[in-house]
DNA sequence: AACACTATACTTAGATC
DNA sequence: GGATCTAAGTATAGTGT
């Protein structure tokens, strides 16, 4: 197909590399073109020369994206992935939103908002809770004074002995201390208006208690520290 | 090129069509992987027959989709925008997911739970925040009895005026009220281990009160039915 | 480097199996 | 539908400008 035959392995010479670039590119994409029009074809056509150049074809004139997106889908190398992975990324995502949404009105009968829209069967379980809640509250408080009195006894056992042997003291501390003792013994505090509810106060300081049940909250409680 | 001269459009014999795709179909890739081999081009072709049917020639072979993307990225029309939607998605499900947990931490309280974890300092205003859902809760409940008997007595107003006039009736439902308003006036229930625990319980049903403070909520409450 | 020429190699339309 | 044949038509290597 020309003067004479030649082999088909890469051409070494540059130029004539070149030229022959050229011309065998321009007669590969008016074949393209005749395939497409005889056969009533769709043809893409990518063609990059050595140095990077791009040249195409595409039967539809730019339609190259098109027909690269039916190929990808046929072969099953598309966004079809793609799509649906982000489909289902914006379905966890409304899932997440609903959640949210639902945790928040969940919280807000326990802070007293919209107990209007409570059924009333369900008041009760939620009055009960509430009250559980609130015991167990007021338990981790009497556990946290009962930490802190233990740890300032353990400071000031001695100050505490000196007192048991009639010997006076000015410590600040400790005359907090006695406060403290004082109030959880006074019996005017057993209807309490407002904070400690407790009926099961110990009416003096036991060690052993202490040990058993608020000494473990020490080592998990990273909210307490020993000065 | 062949026994006679064909013009360049669309071949109508079916048969014909179909022999013609097929030969020059192969001529075409033939010319392409030439021109590859030749000029060290890397050329990529994709072919749909009319039936939809895929042929697919790449210079080097299997390596179509990596051809495809370079073509994609020299043209700019590539992926970036799909991965970075991607990628903002997924950060708000990131977002959401942290939110969600956040709350759930700071419901876990309100349960009774994770009380070692709360800093002393905090637990005084939850015990309070406690103490006053506990309030509202009580008082919804108190306006649901309250609306209960409202409507029950509007009902039953006629039986009502009868009983003051002396008259007896038999009726279930009248038994029921009677029992109700016994309970709430109750001496012995003063200090109730259970359910109501206030102190600003009527005496005897305050219709004023009942319609100042208990109807608006007849309108509100989607949960009150009037039967 | 791009075009023109042309001998010759290659492709293929149509026919036949 | 595919394989083979072959005349006719096309593409292009090498050359020249």
């Amino acid at each position: 197909m020309g003067r004479g035959k030649i082999e088909i392995k890469k051409i070494e010479n540059k130029t004539s590399r070149q030229v022959t670039f050229s011309k065998r590119r321009s007669g590969l994409i008016k074949k393209a073109s005749e395939l497409s029009v005889l056969c009533d074809a769709h043809i893409g056509l990518i063609v990059f020369s050595t140095t990077g150049k791009l040249t195409q074809y595409c039967s539809e004139p730019s339609k190259m994206p098109q027909l690269i997106d039916r190929y990808l889908t046929k072969e099953g190398l598309q966004l079809p992935d793609l799509n649906d992975d982000r489909e289902e990324l914006r379905h966890e995502i409304e899932v997440l939103r609903r959640e949210t949404c639902k945790l928040e009105l969940r919280m807000r009968p326990y802070h007293g908002h919209d107990l209007a829209y409570i059924p009333p069967h369900e008041l009760d379980g939620l009055e009960q809770q509430l009250e559980h809640s609130i015991l167990k509250v007021r338990r981790r408080m009497l556990e946290d004074d009962n930490n802190n009195m233990y740890r300032w006894v353990s400071l000031h056992r001695t100050a505490i002995e000196f007192q048991q042997a009639g010997i006076e003291t000015k410590s600040m501390e400790y005359q907090q201390f006695l406060e403290q003792v004082q109030y959880y013994n006074d019996p005017h505090q057993q209807q309490p208006s407002s904070v400690l509810q407790l009926t099961t106060l110990p009416s003096e300081i036991d060690l052993n208690y202490h040990l058993q049940v608020a000494q473990p909250n020490l080592q998990n409680d990273p909210t307490a520290k020993i000065d």
